[in-house]
DNA sequence: CCCCAACTTTTCAGAGACTCCAATGATCAA
DNA sequence: TTGATCATTGGAGTCTCTGAAAAGTTGGGG
């Protein structure tokens, strides 16, 4: 390995940019902090900031990168007898119950949602990450299940699953942002999530299940 | 009422800056066609183009407003003894069955989708109507069944209706673009929307009955 | 120890979306 | 006809993002 001077200078300053540009973007907001603000916060040039980041919103988000995978990782890692659904509901119900930060329960998180929510640009990026974590579910339940590609099933539970997670994430945003917080958020969002297996359909709640063997 | 010559002509321009507008975008291509292309085939200064239109990408999808409240009119419109989940199914159904443009199902929606395909841009703001499209959707349930705020069983339903109405027009999409002909794809579809329906609870397929008289 | 090749960063130039403002000219109401 | 209203226009300017070329840095081979 031994990873070369180069390479730790290089994931150093894109490090560095990423977090004072965060830290620009809670304190001012999205559209506020132009590029070349964070290049001069970073003591950078503008394009160098383009070398590491293809664009702005991305710099927002590169603190979120893994969530794409998170949907997909929770359905292959299910429990023997376990169906994707179940795994979804019981890894979304411990995150919840530990007040974690994963799923947005954390003191500042209000800010964080602020500035998404004020910035139209961020919110259409948070819907492309999501149906990027649908698309990534449904691959993941097709490998899953070795289902033909003309099958509609995974197409259509993938779909419901996202739906649980999406409106998991967004009462929780919604919730944080109102002032609420996190451990209240907690309780709250248990009760929905019982609720909202409670509104899925055996069939829904039995797909893909690992044989217990 | 009496339209004046002045209102008559802003509704001309603006609708001749549309027609041309959406022409160049299904010939060239969203990026490639500049405002100031738009305006010149208009013969109108670009400032007069973001006099009407905000942006581009409201100028690209100016044919389809009107959509945002579709699901709730349909809501709204749902004969007695049938539930919210019914009349939007039934509506959906006779769409599809009449190969209607409504739902994209018409020669040349596939160059439509092929260049909202190719644009991120177009993509992000499809995904804000939809989201649009849910919330007004909820307020509509939320009126229907006077529901109390902090219900939140109209955003969970809201969230199911929206599923089906999103993976119906997905598809649609997706067929369209692989380049299936309507007829064909309405066929596919009224498959589609009996699997859905099928994985639907009976909580979900029952809420907001109108009463029988 | 030095030099070369590869890579990173910077500088420079520019396209294009979008905003703000002041000026112009057409329409309207009286 | 006159004065007010409002669509339209041109121009200057900001900001995101792209591309190319120049300048600087780093690692390896002689």
């Amino acid at each position: 390995m031994a990873e070369g001077l180069r390479e730790r200078k290089k994931r150093e300053t894109r490090q560095r940019i990423s977090d004072i540009a965060t830290g620009l973007f809670l304190e001012h907001g999205f559209v506020t902090v132009t590029m070349a603000d964070v290049a001069d916060a970073a003591d950078v040039s503008v394009n160098t900031v383009y070398n590491y980041f293809p664009s702005k919103e991305d710099l927002f988000f590169d603190r979120s990168a893994g969530i794409v995978e998170r949907l997909g990782r929770w359905v292959r890692g299910r429990g023997p007898g376990e169906s994707a659904v179940a795994a979804v509901l019981r890894e979304l119900r411990a995150e919840v119950e530990a007040v974690s930060p994963h799923v947005g329960l954390m003191l500042g998180y209000d800010r964080f949602m602020s500035v998404i929510h004020e910035a139209p640009a961020l919110r259409s990026r948070l819907w492309s990450i999501q149906q990027e974590i649908q698309d990534n579910l449904e691959k993941v339940l097709r490998e899953e299940t070795g289902a033909p590609a003309d099958d509609s099933a995974p197409t259509l539970i993938a779909g419901q699953i996202n739906w649980v997670h999406q409106t998991t994430m967004a009462v929780i945003g919604r919730r944080m942002l109102a002032g609420h917080n996190p451990d209240e958020v907690s309780r709250e969002v248990l009760l929905l999530l019982d609720d909202m297996e409670g509104l899925l359909s055996d069939t829904v709640l039995n797909y893909a299940v690992r044989p217990s063997a």
